[in-house]
DNA sequence: CCATCTGTCTACCAACCGGTAGAGAGTGTG
DNA sequence: CACACTCTCTACCGGTTGGTAGACAGATGG
């Protein structure tokens, strides 16, 4: 039996990611939980800490991934896959996370001064550490890694962002094979970037 | 002298790349030019016509951007890069209009109903015509050639999102060094994406 | 000179916003 | 039983939203 107060941070992650902060109601939320807005706001005191605990949830969930990701297998190669998998892993929850997040980028400097603590950070600084394990990255500056780093996660995040349109765009066949093909290009593209030069290739 | 309708028309691209087009008022948008809200909606007649006149500029642009690449250079490595440092030529404009595609991005299926005639599918189209011409990519089917045009798009289209971000994050001049890198990493990106055998490679 | 058109204005509308106050119901707990 | 606590409710607040109606000023053109 999940609590009311749960049901509610669901609902709400749903909605941010659909519609963004300014385009959900307190009333929207309550509905979709059966309640009145006002009881919405016995449980999180105003709009802005609502949003704030569905960040924090997002942000639990992106170290989760990489936890996951370090925990389960060993070359820097296959950690990068495995986090850049579990973001695109199709799984609504996070697809709706990371909407928020691209969200929460976009409205920065009009929302940043109140709503900080950015959840961000600390993923990045996993993703750092896990590019710093790879020879290819190991003397380079954090700077060039970051670089790296935001590149797979640009191209993830931005696929994952336009599978809506994409869809409605191509049709569901057509998205399906892009999403393939995809897949296999991001896949290369770590392989390339953690060892650009083929030294410890094998068998492809 | 520009007139009162072009002026309203930037501070509306601003203000919608700001915070979206439920976090703008149509006040806010004529305060800019200083007249009335209702002098504004004299102009274009409702919220949702200013915001697809918006997005049809955009659309403008970003077909700009193409033309001018495939017009300056003949080989698609050196297009394709045109077009990347194009969108992420840091003019405001250029920024200001990928955050509202991004935006649109991120509501879809919410506004799409309405605001269809969707102004990414020209500029999708013209990118894939340009990997079209490349020895590596001709053979290959649209939904490679798609990925792969994604996995750039995404990379660069999220660096400019985060820009505030980093920027507020790590400070200005680690933010700076982060650009170069990336400008430089994905440069390589597109090289090896074009010519992933280092066959046409030459004095690298 | 008069008619028309364009742009801006004031005044107003119903609907909704986030948030407050306080009552009532249900549930432990002393 | 009585007290306290949690949850939900109705009723209401001032303020803002997108949008309408209509008056007024200035330019244009026959």
């Amino acid at each position: 039996m999940t609590t009311t107060r749960e049901q509610l941070l669901e609902a709400a992650l749903q909605l941010f990611a659909e519609k963004g902060f300014w385009g959900v109601s307190l009333s929207q939320v309550a509905e979709c939980c059966s309640i009145t807005k006002q009881s919405l706001l016995h449980h999180f005191g105003s709009k802005e800490k609502l949003y704030r605990e569905v960040l924090g949830r997002i942000a639990g969930q992106l170290q989760g991934v990489v936890q996951q990701a370090t925990a389960a297998v060993d070359q820097p190669e296959a950690q990068l896959v495995a986090v850049l998998e579990g973001l695109d892993s199709g799984e609504p929850e996070m697809e709706q996370g990371l909407r928020v997040i691209m969200r929460e980028l976009l409205d920065i400097g009009d929302r940043a001064a109140t709503a900080r603590s950015w959840p961000m950070m600390g993923f990045l600084d996993g993703l750092d550490s896990i590019l710093a394990g790879s020879l290819a990255w190991r003397e380079r500056n954090k700077a060039e890694r970051l670089a790296a780093v935001y590149q797979c996660l640009g191209a993830v995040n931005y696929k994952v962002m336009s599978r809506t349109t994409l869809q409605g765009m191509y049709g569901k066949t057509a998205y399906g094979a892009f999403e393939a093909a995809h897949r296999i290009q991001l896949r290369n593209t770590v392989r390339w970037l953690l060892d650009p030069d083929g030294i410890n290739a094998r068998g492809r």
